[in-house]
DNA sequence: GCTTGACCTGGAGTGCGCTCCAGGTTGTTC
DNA sequence: GAACAACCTGGAGCGCACTCCAGGTCAAGC
């Protein structure tokens, strides 16, 4: 199995990531064991593409920096680890569905609101 | 009619928002035209109340302070601006829409996560 | 009438998540 | 082998949306 390397413009050009943040989150220690070439430059592998796809996601929905860097570490301690991680993303995911709750029923006053403008031309 | 006057810190009991923040809204010119008592302490009313409900919708999804303050400053300046803050409200509608795609489809990415800890006690 | 707490103003400070910079090394292309 | 881009590190800077502070005024209870 040939592991395919990415520099970290291909990485950032990958995961919509740019270089900088990508650098930022392995110094907030997100994203470890990242390769390196002989010359000291950083070579990313598909591993880290799918994991920080799931960076991404968490993020995106409003997981922060310090929650991720715990749920990383456990990572990092192995097995034992698992049901405390499997808690984190549950607890997590109750809070994704309530901030979709939330934009659902904001959704609805912006309508309510929409309604006033009725018959008002684009 | 008689309009119930709340003082500041009603008016953060009543809406959720802070005291300072309620006078950060002001300042930015999110909310105009509060009353004083004749001490010079505000007094919100129920109108007030109203606004900052809408203000708070329109911010937990995601519109910053100063599309807020363009979108007030169209009010203020009478019905000929109607058109435009409708499509400010379109607009803004259709990405929440897109935010609530966003995390949904995050959502399935958790739950695929999550299959990975099947069998793991909580 | 004095204490205590809510309020006032202008402006400084904070936390987050990046983003940029200086000063230097590496690698590729002509 | 020179130029130029991409990379390295440590650390500073930024934009946003608040949040807090200093130094003072106002008002309600005792």
């Amino acid at each position: 199995m040939t592991t395919t390397e990415l520099t970290p413009a291909e990485m950032a050009d990958r995961t919509g990531v740019s270089v900088d943040t990508l650098r930022y989150y392995e110094k907030e220690g997100l994203l470890t064991g990242v390769e390196r070439a002989a010359s000291g430059h950083r070579r990313y592998d598909h591993e880290d593409v799918l994991w920080v796809q799931v960076l991404r996601c968490l993020r995106m929905t409003g997981m922060t920096i310090e929650q991720l860097r715990r749920y990383c570490d456990l990572g990092e301690q192995g097995e034992q680890t698992k049901s405390e991680r499997r808690r984190i993303l549950v607890e997590h995911r109750a809070e994704v569905v309530a901030k979709v709750a939330e934009l659902e029923s904001a959704l609805a006053l912006i309508d309510e609101k929409l309604a006033h403008y009725e018959g008002v031309a684009e």
